[in-house]
DNA sequence: GCAAAAGTGTTCGAGTTACACCCATGC
DNA sequence: GCATGGGTGTAACTCGAACACTTTTGC
């Protein structure tokens, strides 16, 4: 086998931005790292892809590993690879970092495999004090997932995998708020979400208990594609 | 090292999905590998990455070994990473692939590096003889490459990359046509691409000689962010 | 009744489409 | 002149932005 000898070898690793809307702002999960290196700074969660995994079976495994959640729980998709030489002071590593999209994931104490981990805001997570905070080059990494997941809004559902099962307009209403920090037009978002064909299916339910008039109760489709897009008020 | 004996090696490639646009049609550049495995067929460009480079230098590198491309000859885009245990069937292989579109490439006889190295109509290698033609799983991340190269004509000055230094409104409308496969209305499409701002910047020159009305030549800038996009007739 | 939240109507204007038309060159 | 391709005009239409308005609940 000439290249054993003649190229050597990468360790390869899976690294997830699990992005949640937790009290109408955007969330990442982040682990405090236990070892070295970068010991004691926040850190994507992550780890090793095992010779004979797939690249998506690892990320899913991570994702119930470290974060506890299940593979029904997200919608997962590849968001690129990273392996600059010294990235790991350790050895050459390429990382193969995913999005993860939930909601109502769980708390990261239980059955969580990390030193410590918590939900930071993302506005604090890409900070000024981010490159600092954060070990690796994941502060990269989690700059280009919430741009991904923000971009993804655009022209999916992802949206819905940010809600519940089930939802109310005004709920995926937060949801678009809180993910591109805008403020959008509650009465157009309305027509535009229930005039896409596909996107919403009206579950019959209201919800009531609230104040005002009771909302209708939809269920959404991650993978529906939204034509026309949704577009945010900037650029 | 603890890692070393638990975890085992991986090798790391870099792929290239070549586009350009030839006779007026989207064609990629594939070689003909000359060893095991796969030998004889069909493959996308590329190699093993070294242990101090960075995954772009890579496929730079690759780029001109194996299409003798330059740097400033292309622009080039990481794709996607592809590592299903069993795609390489010597050892466990991740790839990182790349999209380089570019115009005016070389002929691949000169300078190539491979057995042999051939321009494809993209609409050949994506047929259903694909998946049989081409090695590894190519198909796919040629399919990828080339949808993503579509999507990118939307909303950014991509298409310029594909035309050359300079060029008039009429090539880069073939450009669209070709890659998107679709027809286009030449006086909207006039309009549409002169007035983005800050894509298209008249050089003052004309292009004569041809028969008709001589054209005003511009020049591109592939990074332009082209906002309102322009719209694929489908979808 | 009143506040609050859900949902609809309406107007304006920007952008797209389809296609007619004029312009500048070679022969 | 006439064919050829470059470029502009224009009217119908679609869609999003803004915001006024109606509906349905809890208290």
């Amino acid at each position: 086998m000439a290249y054993s000898s003649e190229y050597p070898p990468f360790y390869v690793t899976a690294d997830l931005v699990i992005l949640s809307v937790r009290a109408d702002e955007l969330h990442a999960l982040l682990v405090r790292r236990g070892g070295e290196p970068y010991a004691g700074r926040l850190a994507l969660p992550g780890g090793f892809v095992e010779i004979d995994e797939n690249l998506e079976d690892a990320a899913y495994r991570e994702l119930g590993e470290e974060a506890g959640v299940g593979r029904d729980d997200v919608i997962l998709e590849q968001l690129a690879a990273y392996g600059d030489p010294g990235r790991d002071p350790r050895f050459r590593v390429v990382t193969v970092a995913w999005l993860a999209l939930g909601a109502n994931l769980p708390e990261p104490t239980a059955g969580s495999d990390a030193a410590e981990a918590r939900w930071v805001p993302v506005a604090e997570a890409l900070g000024p004090a981010a490159k600092a905070a954060l070990a690796f080059d994941h502060d990269r990494i989690l700059a280009d997932g919430v741009e991904r997941a923000r971009a993804k809004l655009e022209d999916t559902g992802y949206a819905a995998a940010l809600c519940g099962e089930t939802f109310t307009v005004a709920d995926l209403h937060a949801v678009y708020e809180a993910v591109w920090g805008v403020e959008l037009d509650r009465a157009n978002f309305h027509r535009k979400v229930t005039g896409v064909p596909g996107f919403l299916t009206p579950t019959g339910e209201v919800r009531e208990g609230a104040r005002g008039r009771p909302a209708r109760v939809y269920r959404g489709d991650p993978r529906a594609t939204l034509s026309p897009p949704i577009l945010r008020a900037d650029r």
